[in-house]
DNA sequence: CCAAATCCCTACTGCGAGTACAGTACCATC
DNA sequence: GATGGTACTGTACTCGCAGTAGGGATTTGG
């Protein structure tokens, strides 16, 4: 790794823990240049401008999740064949995965910028969107494989379907940080289970109203 | 109305505007004065800093969505006496509650506080805290009133199943403001209501797999 | 009429983001 | 071994915003 390469990293990690333990607004470029050891200038060398340190995080943030979400449907798909099956397996273990974080999932990035529009400008809101449409894409490519089987109870949208699994995550991390109950986002999660479960699982039908 | 208090529910008015269209850190104290037409003094005889303002700002937005949430529940019994279709009326109702508004909900006042931290005290968290266990009491009752009748088909802990509520809105609402399509929220709130009624739904029974 | 309550006015501190710009250390290349 | 690019350091600013200090004016209720 170049030098600058490793400066700028050495920047990124300093600031992502800052960022993740007091939000963004609060931590303090003076603070992230002492941590990281080096000067105002130094920074300013390697970002325009608080926005651009921003973009770096989240972008960074977002290939770290995709991966891991890739890794947890690969997971998903090696124990077993039914896809159904997958994708109940699946949506176990982003529960477990998010339970195992220490106090709670450290916040989602994308749910932050969301709430701090003035902060960020279009770079960073088309990152955020990319990264939402990526989610809904995977995890769509998931329910889609469920459908080629099984045949749904009500009349669902896919995307939306694929929608609801970022959308318990985001809701149950307000929930859990507005509660002071980590625990709360898988919890939500496993209703979200709960309902895939219900919406795809055979059975001989309806009774009347 | 007493001067003084006309006066303090004038600032609030004006800085309520101005932090729905732009967020709370973009909205300066400077600014609110001039559009409240009164001094900086005068801001600060009425609130001690811009955490007391925050916190005006949470405990009357409270207090209307509370009157919000209440007003829906009522009119949802007094359209049906059966206790599941009040349910799905009322998460109806509040689904196309929240796809009138203009450019989506306004941003629930909750999220922006839970992703502020630092901008807040504990009065403030405090505030939020009880507004969403108020929530979960107030959806709870009503699945409370349906398990009364309906045996659910799967086991859920009703407190959970109360807090999706809370939890769909706001990650709904993320998502909406992350896409930039403001109906995801009322499409995520559809979603949860056709989980409720899968839930209680009665049918005769399930297939074997 | 008097004393609170409700402001207005002016001036100031302190902090954080961002700018300006000159100078420096190191490394590769020709 | 001179040149030039990359990656900084150091100093000294500006500007906006939160909050303070303190005196003065006005309005209102008892």
């Amino acid at each position: 790794m170049a030098r600058g390469e490793e400066t700028r990293k050495r920047i990124l990690d300093v600031a992502q823990d800052a960022v993740l333990a007091k939000g963004f607004d609060a931590t303090s470029i003076d603070e992230i240049v002492v941590n990281a050891e080096l000067t105002k200038s130094g920074f300013f060398y390697h970002f325009r401008d608080k926005n651009a340190l921003a973009l770096a995080l989240i972008e960074r943030h977002i290939e770290v999740e995709d991966q891991l979400f890739d890794d947890l449907l690969q997971r998903a798909y090696e124990l077993t064949e039914d896809p159904l099956q997958r994708a109940l397996i699946a949506l176990k273990l982003l529960a477990e995965l998010i339970e195992d974080m220490p106090n709670g999932h450290p916040g989602c990035v994308v749910a932050t910028a969301v709430y701090q529009d003035r902060l960020f400008d279009r770079e960073v809101r088309e990152a955020n969107r990319r990264a939402v449409l990526g989610w809904r894409r995977r995890f769509r490519a998931m329910f889609d494989d469920v459908v080629a089987v099984y045949t749904p109870h009500d009349d669902v949208d896919l995307d939306q379907l694929a929608d609801m699994v970022s959308s318990v995550i985001e809701g149950g991390i307000v929930m859990a940080r507005a509660l002071a109950e980590p625990s709360v986002t898988a919890q939500q999660i496993m209703l979200l289970r709960s309902y895939v479960n219900m919406l795809f699982s055979p059975r001989i039908k309806l009774a009347e109203k």
